[in-house]
DNA sequence: ACCGACGGGACCTCCCGTTGTT
DNA sequence: AACAACGGGAGGTCCCGTCGGT
């Protein structure tokens, strides 16, 4: 890796954190800066602009995301236990994310949707993999019949990831992990009691 | 009403749903000035500076959230018929906030959890009554044996909001009813299956 | 004349000369605030951008330079009087310009030719003025008989600016008002041997 | 010629294009680099710094200039037809100039006369030069009596240039070679007429 | 109660130049 | 000989807030 991978990389690190924990306006190339020890010149070495470090930002912490879940998923082949593995990185979430300062996509989602069309975007291709990822966990369990057959991957796939969500949010609004610790365990019961076959 | 006080009342809706929509760091005063009409002068006479009518701005969003779903529970006392309300205000939601924009409190929580504070407070102040209402309803709905006996209010509201929030929070994102839809249906059910007596 | 009237006549006083001194991209923001004493927020209120203010700045320029020519033609009826008296002004012109810094109109040409159309169509509108000056002089001259009537209008005007303007980037070149000396005496003779009836 | 030197003459070459088109403090270091595909370590391997490269890129430019006035002026021995040849260059300046943007030394007059003293000298050296030959001409032609005896060099180089950049400065500015055309024209008569022996 | 003028600073962007590397 | 990475600062723009006027 060259110098300027180098860079890059640590550059990209840091900026997700930041724009993730401040949001996209609400932070500044002096935040930046600082929390890379870059001066102005190295940034736009590296990115032509705020607005592309924010866009590959934002699908660095993305991938960290995912690579999060993807993990927990490995070597689990049974829908069922798939879904639990979902859960249970969901319950290690608050106190420790993939990304500092919560979900980056519902962030983004939440503070784009009025005003930023191309983060958006990307906003979007990420919770569609999600939601893809859920949807295939429960077809695949439906043929192997580990799931219900009259399960709705679509259903299934809105439901975890908004209560997902919420309780996240209600957790870092909060800053007490009760809520997503209870949304955890109500995940649970539901896979169990109504996606379980 | 004075000619001030109705000036103030217009300032304060239209900086609501400016900044529900482009967050409070994403909003200028450039912006709340063109929304208004008035000029920095105007402003400031009813404002001692931005963050102090952020403040009241998002109180007088919250209000008018407050106000939608207390509309709903009138006359109805029975437990369930109150809950279902709240989801039925819920499903008008994505197509007809009360305030543009989406749930100010959300959006508070998401932009405001790691750097305003005063304003993730008033979020917090704000959730605090709407997971007080919910639990109300379902303490009184245990005593009149509306709703089972074991059920916990607090999970409840957790359960309610969560859902709630990260349903409408996919909707935007997407810019699609449907999620917000599905979040609604399931959660009829779940009322009627899990928590009605 | 308010205050605002007064610092904005102010400001475009003095970033006329400034621009016509250093040209538009040689003059920044800085080089106003310092010419004007007054700060960025002072400069901005008056004029939205740069390059609006050039463009008003330039206006203001052209219109000190009209002026000078309108006033030495007042009282003056004869073509060739009006003639040998926009010399006579193009003698004065280089010790003491309308506008310190040369000819905004020739300075705009050769700076903004290919690079600021706005600019460069103001330049084009002074430009004209000047030329139908010229023009209705020699026109109406003929019809009086002051002026020979083989004579071409559009030609003494292209001869007349092209040689003043040529004589007056020379005598600026070599800071030596000999150059406009010369050509003023040439224009003398001109008028009279070619142009006069 | 060495590779060095080869990627050298390409810069001065492309810089005295985009120098003389957008001026020197109107074009940037990243134009430069653009216009030649070199990086910056590639310009600064060559000349010290921007202002070195301007200086250079000018001499260029000016060199050009005289080599085209230089041809004309070839196995014409005549002074009258040496004048003429100079004027026929100059006919074909506006629409297949030298160096692209204008004439250089004009340009640089314009823009350096109150600013860049150290180019304000090249262009005094480069129209010096011009007004050499034309004056040599002069004074040749009266010694071999092809010039009246009483024409002043000096006040025809002066007639001769402000005449020819005036003209060309209206062609650009309204981008139509009429005014070029017309002052040509006026030339060859003037040398004719008043010049000729 | 509201407007308009202005200060002074932060914003992002782009500048020119230096240095290490190949 | 040329590139790539970076520093540090100036560029124009927009920010928030103050204050005198009306």
């Amino acid at each position: 890796m060259s110098k300027g991978e180098e860079t890059k990389e640590r550059l990209l690190h840091q900026a997700a954190e930041l724009f993730n924990k401040q949001g996209y306006s609400g932070s500044s190339l002096s935040d930046v800066m600082r929390a890379t020890g870059l001066q102005k010149g190295g940034v736009y070495n590296h990115f032509e602009s705020k607005e592309k470090l924010a866009l590959e930002a934002f699908d660095y912490a993305a991938d960290l995301v995912r690579k999060r879940f993807a993990q927990a998923l490995e070597g689990k082949s049974n829908a069922i236990d798939r879904l639990l593995a979902l859960v249970s990185v969901f319950r290690t979430y608050v106190n420790n994310p993939p990304v500092p300062g919560g979900c980056p996509v519902m962030n983004t989602a939440i503070e784009c949707d009025d005003s930023n069309p191309a983060l958006l975007e990307r906003a979007q291709k990420a919770m569609d993999e999600m939601r893809g990822t859920i949807h295939r966990i429960v077809s695949k369990g439906i043929a192997k019949a580990e799931v219900r057959p009259n399960v709705d991957g679509d259903r299934v796939a809105t439901l975890l990831i908004a209560t997902f969500e919420g309780g996240l949010m209600l957790s870092k609004l909060y800053r007490d992990s009760v809520h997503a610790r209870r949304i955890a365990d109500y995940l649970v019961d539901y896979i169990e009691a109504e996606v379980k076959a």
